[in-house]
DNA sequence: CGGGTAACTAAGCGCTTGCTTAGTGTTGCC
DNA sequence: GGCAACACTAAGCAAGCGCTTAGTTACCCG
């Protein structure tokens, strides 16, 4: 009984799927998800206007399925800078370096994760937030072992984390592809500044 | 050939037009600019659909009277704080709490002027930019007249006034009047990091 | 070659949108 | 008292919205 071919809905003809996701990433994140209409979407991928239907159910679940994969990406990409580091220090300037050069590398992608995830459904929000708590919880864990094996002097964890979050997701807000600096150089910048922040010394050279 | 009583199309009315422009930032705070209808507003200042169109000529105009009065708030705000201030050290903490506590306690109309100036018409959004370099070059020469002095260590002026903004240009994104902390709090906070951001020392106890 | 299936389109439906129009009640001035 | 000016509403219009329906094309497997 079963079939031939795996559960096929998760839509194997990769590049139309792909394509309208990334149609939908530049729209959300030029014009924001009301803004943004069906037909952008579909002609953004060269498809007629019921041709987004075909591959999603609605606007909604373009967008959740986005934020999903960009929640997503962005913690497997954290937990692989952080991973095999053992000193506070690299950690907390992989971590920060890693982010920040995401948030500007994948910027629309970043600003559809960082501002258009109120326009999700309740149970779709609740499952991205859950992704980002799990973020948050990664650079806290950081900063702990950090103040547990004194490389850091940090007042308030929480407080502290969040800033470190604030500069790297912020980036998502004023970066753009036209500036000088390319993203690897922004996240060595602000994984400077974070150990700044820490009360770390930057590595000596 | 003067008339008796001066221009008038600046709204006299200060009370509708205030009720108008409290029930818009709610709502384009929450919502965004294209999600929140012209009914939603009217509703949320106790008016009919049409009683919107006796004060502002169009949605974008709401926005923009609300952006840009924003913008000047803050920037006014700003320019007070550091006034009579000659110590660099205590510029920056006065204008990083101030900022950043405008951000938690105006937080509707903050996440408007941060997030929602896109939606506004070419003219109109040059008219806020101009506002929001006044604000950059604010930040920039209190860290430069530092830096001039010897009180801070800072690699980069510019990544380090655009860092510092962040923390509290985000305070917008994820403030919340639930929290425990209050803006007065937040202030301190981003007071405190930023010292340590611009290698200052905290004012000794 | 025939038949089923999946991707896609042309057309359009019902609804909501920003905004307008025509009219009403109130106010203040001569 | 007369009347213009004003703030406001009831009703509604044209346009655009998300999404559906009915049908066409292309392709795979026997």
């Amino acid at each position: 009984m079963l079939p031939p071919t795996p559960p096929r809905y998760p839509a194997r003809d990769a590049t139309t799927v792909d394509r309208l996701m990334r149609a939908a990433a530049q729209a959300f994140a030029e014009k924001g998800f009301h803004a943004t209409t069906t037909r952008d979407i579909a002609s953004g991928a060269g498809l007629s206007p019921a041709g987004v239907y075909v591959h999603f159910g609605s606007k909604e679940e373009l967008l959740f399925n986005l934020s999903r994969s960009g929640h997503q990406s962005a913690l497997q990409m954290l937990r692989a800078a952080v991973e095999g580091l053992e000193a506070p220090t690299e950690r907390l300037a992989a971590a920060m370096q890693q982010f920040s050069a995401w948030h500007a590398e994948q910027h629309q992608l970043a600003k559809v994760v960082q501002y258009e995830h109120q326009h999700l459904t309740p149970e779709h929000r609740a499952e991205v937030l859950g992704l980002r708590k799990d973020i948050d919880a990664l650079v806290r864990q950081v900063l702990e072992s950090g103040v547990a094996e004194g490389a850091f002097d940090v007042e308030d964890i929480g407080d502290t984390a969040l800033a470190l979050l604030s500069m790297a997701v912020d980036v998502a807000r004023w970066y753009s592809p036209t500036i000088k600096r390319t993203p690897r150089q922004i996240g060595a910048t602000n994984a400077a500044l974070a150990l700044r922040l820490v009360g770390a010394r930057p590595t000596p050279a």
